[in-house]
DNA sequence: GATGAATGAGCCTTCATTCAT
DNA sequence: GATGAATGAAGGCTCATTCAT
């Protein structure tokens, strides 16, 4: 039984990331719960608080984070501007963007989860690491902190929701491409 | 009375305009109705429906676009460099991401409204030929479309939620600069 | 308008008064609407708060106090003995102890509600002062304050949820007697 | 094990009779399971029913009346005054009151359970006998049933919720002499 | 034409109860 | 035998929308 609640526990974490990537931060908890395939109260036995849930996801994002560092730091040498332009797509695949407005929901009653604090200090040294590798390479202005970077990628990957004109492209590679621009040195 | 009606008509829209853009997309229609000095039913008799109020803020930010690309169209010749710049500064003063999920709201439930499909494509028709000239100036890459430019403005300033980490910058300058570097040709 | 909706919130408070006498303080809210005949908005609408409710009720049974004291006090000088007795009795038929739950709850969450403040107070000065004519008549001991006394009377009268045993007597009348004796001098 | 399963009902009614005692009636069954040590699961093995519990309440609470009467009665010839005053007192102190909510909620479903009403006759009957001594002695009035002695104790000993006036006494002692004033005969 | 009162639908949350381990 | 995870039902509350004045 305890590994059976495990597994729910990570349908639960899985499905709020995707509705809430998906459907923005209104998604209904009920939603939550049918998508993960369980009974509303499960959701609440495992997550009593909004900001539990949110930080269930936020530890996955960690982890997918410190892969990312890991594998660049791991890469740079052999080819450095490969693997600045891999690491940052790779973190923008992850779709920071959609966290944020589950992030500021947690602040309205309270302070910060604690948990979200340490995970998110920890993540951003880690991101920190592989700017100021990029920094020396000339990939990065001197002036942009860690913060002011993955803040950036998360507001242009921030998922939007459905727009009723066909022309709007979905693709945003393009936009992350002039990020990437953007933050070099003249 | 045709005139007291239309004042009330102007800050109905005015009101909501202010209110998206300051408290988020989930403002109740009484708090607009409020802010704007009249009962919530004199709200419904001016736009029934909420694509109506949609579309109604889409004419003010429509004039205001024109405004802009009309200003800029007029100084480009004496100092194109400038005249660029300030151009998509007030672009991202407008807010445009304030209205992205109000779009949203519109198409859940039908098609977008044909006023409003009007007004956007002359909105991008005065802006692409903006574009034309900075593309001819070197200020632009020439596969950026009219709609891409706009929506990534309108991405990297769709206002935040508030966060709760101090450590966040709240002026994004920067990173309106750093689109207009990213879009620059090599 | 105004009159009908007057209509509806009296009809509120009656309904609320009967149901939290008759079933108990955890009557739902829905039951409260519905044995008023209105919709559970209209309801929030009159009474944002449980307060609220709680407040309406209460300046019914404020008017209804100073009713008693009111008559008690015309009728003292003719006849003292019978006036003091019909006194306890009316105070009895209002069921006070009916609102105790109710008072309770406002507490759990914040300070009692001003008006509700400003209302007790003036009613036990009320209260107080036919006090005061029972104790020079020798009908009640100089030791028992007007709370106390009022707060007597609340418990005693009380409701009792039903109870599953048939020979309990309904008719409180004889425990009312025993505390009108009871409160009197040696 | 037999011994350890006593043991841990004994635990469970101590747990409900504490709770509702210092809680309220509203007290939800995992908070008694969890002040007695036990899974909720444990709970409801010893328990099936909520009637059930309320018996093993009521068998607590019956031993301890029987306590009360045989104790009377054998210090009664000593010092009937000092006795009948000691009786109430200790017949209060068992806070018969708490009770009565649910007694009240075993009934909503059925009749009383067999077990309940047997318990309730033998002490009212044990009560009966103490009455019956106090009415020879001039301590009590003859009309006053042994039910009506005991209701009338449960009901001014009933546990109050937290009122939010600093004014209200908690201690309730006077109103029990009060109590046992009144009901001398005159 | 303007107002705001009334309404039902929907989401959030808790709790009694059952069931798999 | 004991445990605690899972579940649905029910109440609290808000909001968009309609109607009577």
């Amino acid at each position: 039984m305890r590994s059976d609640a495990m597994a729910k526990r990570n349908a639960l974490v899985a499905a709020a990331r995707h509705l809430y990537a998906d459907r923005g931060p209104d998604v209904p908890f009920t939603a939550i719960a049918a998508e993960a395939g369980v009974g509303i109260a499960t959701l609440y036995r495992h997550f009593p608080t909004r900001s539990d849930l949110i930080v269930g996801i936020i530890e996955q994002v960690h982890a997918e984070i410190l892969d990312c560092t890991t594998r660049c730091g791991e890469e740079w040498d052999s080819h450095p501007a490969g693997s600045w332009l891999r690491f940052v797509r790779a973190l923008a695949d992850l779709r920071l963007g959609a966290l944020i407005p589950q992030l500021a929901l947690t602040a309205l009653a309270e302070t910060p989860p604690e948990e979200a604090v340490r995970l998110r200090g920890r993540a951003l040294g880690a991101v920190g690491r592989v700017l100021d590798l990029a920094k020396t390479a000339g990939f990065l202005r001197r002036e942009i902190t860690a913060v002011e970077f993955s803040l950036g990628l998360a507001i242009i990957t921030r998922p939007l929701p459905a727009i009723p004109f066909s022309d709007v492209p979905s693709d945003r590679s393009w936009l992350i491409d002039a990020f990437v621009r953007g933050v070099r040195p003249d």
